[in-house]
DNA sequence: CAAATCCTCGTTACAATATAACATTAACTC
DNA sequence: GAGTTAATGTTATATTGTAACGAGGATTTG
């Protein structure tokens, strides 16, 4: 979270999420993958779990010591491992992370296509699983959410690069 | 374009856009809008419309003038302008400017959602119109394209800031 | 026409985001 | 425990994007 573009309310940004679980399944899925939840990884985890919405780069480096700031490689390097393991999601549009909704588990991965639903005033992020587009319009109906743009990029390698 | 990932041939990597017909074309389409193609805005557009594939912000900072780079602002300020008008997409993966596949004309505005093919290989993007995530799958399938990774956010407003 | 207004641009400075390169430490392997 | 690999620490710098303010030109208004 961040700006607010507006001047109402905005008691309503308060996401709970049970960080000392998540951080144990990480450590679980870490495990199993063979992977090392170190600290830097683990301390980026817990902030971006801990904090309201996306979360910047430069505000997990703010943050993540008690006393001054990390160095940004710590952190972008953390930032791309939790991605990899699927914990953490890059929201392009903001050039933020959020965490996963639905992250995997140690006996089930799924590394997904997420879609996600960004407020331009409150900051707030919700994560949409979909499968189609009209799906999106659907599902922001649903959740009363009002849908300005969509961005929708797809990376790969075209049939001559192949 | 840009960097290539990979050492393979990229002759394959060449566009043909009728650069002078676009200008023209979106003359028109600001003459009818009451908005003002100015010479900032006009050799943005023309040099996004000349480059093979998505463009930094930098490159056209970089070619503004024969003899010097423009300041980035002039550039930026085109660039928004230009998007507004439907003539660009910009690409938020990439943090680059594509120019759009079918641009509105005098007679007929449409902002619409556009998906994008971006090649990691060659750099190159392909403008698809789709309806659904599925859609996106088969025309890229139609296309030879293989994705690795999609990219959805819908920005807008949530129930509770509405 | 002159004054006021508004939009656009030029310019300076800087903020925000991200990575390259290399030295160091920690963990794993044999 | 010596060699190897993975991860981190550190310094420096590259890349991307904006704030702020003044000047110029077009359009509107009186």
């Amino acid at each position: 979270m961040s700006q607010h573009l507006c001047d109402h309310d905005h008691s309503h940004d308060t996401t709970t999420i049970n960080v000392d679980a998540r951080l144990k399944a990480a450590e679980a899925l870490c495990a199993a993958s063979g992977e090392r939840l170190t600290a830097p990884r683990l301390r980026t985890y817990e902030l971006i779990l801990g904090n309201n919405g996306p979360m910047k780069a430069y505000d997990v480096i703010d943050r993540f010591h008690p006393e001054g700031a990390a160095k940004p490689p710590t952190v972008y390097r953390a930032l791309s491992f939790l991605e990899q393991m699927g914990l953490i999601h890059r929201i392009e549009s903001l050039n933020a992370f959020v965490a996963c909704a639905t992250p995997a588990n140690a006996d089930h991965h799924h590394p997904h296509t997420a879609a996600f639903l960004l407020c331009d005033c409150c900051g707030q992020s919700e994560e949409i699983a979909t499968l189609s587009l009209a799906d999106i319009e659907h599902q922001a109906q649903h959740l009363g959410f009002e849908v300005k743009h969509i961005t929708v990029e797809a990376k790969g390698r075209c049939k001559a690069c192949r």
